[in-house]
DNA sequence: GCGACAG
DNA sequence: ATCTTGTCGC
């Protein structure tokens, strides 16, 4: 695929400033609103991925499934990002790609993009298959100028993206979520005082995706899914959740795992 | 001033 | 992100 917003290219040498400046950018042209042609349904995961599927990707309704590629960050000998991106259909591995670029910026909390997008533009751009949707790790619109690394690059490429972070970044969850959550639950996040977002906007969601039966002794934290660009956060949501088929993780974001540290 | 803080 | 085995409890 290719990069359709060569002005909002992380370049190293930018200073604090002028990356909060780009990202606000980014986000005055980034999309919250549902503009694609995805359902939970047409996902088709509800096998475990690397199994056998449909050589031409259909699903049961005979249209072609659509194609989610999950991406995931490494580093190598601490100067180095290296990118892994994941296209799977149907449930099943159609390809991989591989991305590295110099680790010269410093990890700030807000601008991850500026240390890692590189990598990532990379390795999507090498991808010949045009991915319907992009499963990003980190936060997209859960972000204090609502431009994260999913947003960021789901508008470089204009692709329909979300963001899967493991923590929360920013932004203030609905409901306490201190007591261990049902699986399938989810709270929303709304923007805050440290966001630029409206006061109160829903920016995406916590995630249950997976729940211990007994919570009480032993439980797991949820996932802080967000729109990145061209999906809203309640579809964000639900997308996401169709593809943690099997564990916490989406399968996308798992297998890119695992590619990356192959690539380690 | 102190704490919080995607990967 | 990364350094890292076993161990506790589903």
């Amino acid at each position: 695929m290719r990069v359709v917003r060569p002005e909002f290219r992380p370049a190293p040498g930018l200073d604090t400033d002028a990356m909060a400046s780009r990202q606000r950018d980014i986000a005055a042209v980034a999309d919250f609103a549902d503009d694609h042609g995805l359902t939970p349904e047409r996902i088709g995961l509800d096998e475990p991925p690397g199994e056998q599927a449909a050589l031409g990707g259909a699903t049961t309704s005979g249209e072609a499934a659509p194609v989610v590629v999950g991406v995931d960050q490494a580093f190598r000998d601490d100067e180095v990002s290296v990118s892994a991106a994941v296209a799977i259909r149907d449930g099943a591995v159609i390809e991989r790609a591989a991305g590295n670029a110099p680790l010269d910026v410093p990890y700030v909390p807000g601008l991850l993009a500026f240390r890692e997008g590189s990598a990532v533009i990379d390795a999507l751009s090498s991808l010949s298959v045009e991915p319907d949707l992009l499963v990003v790790d980190g936060s997209g619109r859960i972000h204090y100028r609502q431009a994260g690394l999913a947003t960021h690059v789901g508008v470089l490429f204009d692709v329909p993206a979300v963001g899967v972070a493991k923590s929360l970044l920013c932004g203030t969850p609905a409901a306490a979520l201190a007591d261990p959550l049902p699986a399938g639950t989810r709270v929303a996040i709304e923007a805050d005082d440290s966001m630029d977002a409206p006061d109160g906007a829903v920016v995406g969601y916590a995630l249950q995706s997976r729940q211990y039966p007994t919570p009480e002794t032993r439980h797991i934290n949820p996932l802080y899914v967000s729109p990145g660009h061209r999906v809203s956060a309640g579809t964000a949501a639900d997308l996401v959740e169709a593809t943690c088929t099997q564990y916490k993780l989406p399968a996308p974001t798992r297998l890119a795992d695992q590619y990356a540290a192959d690539l380690t």
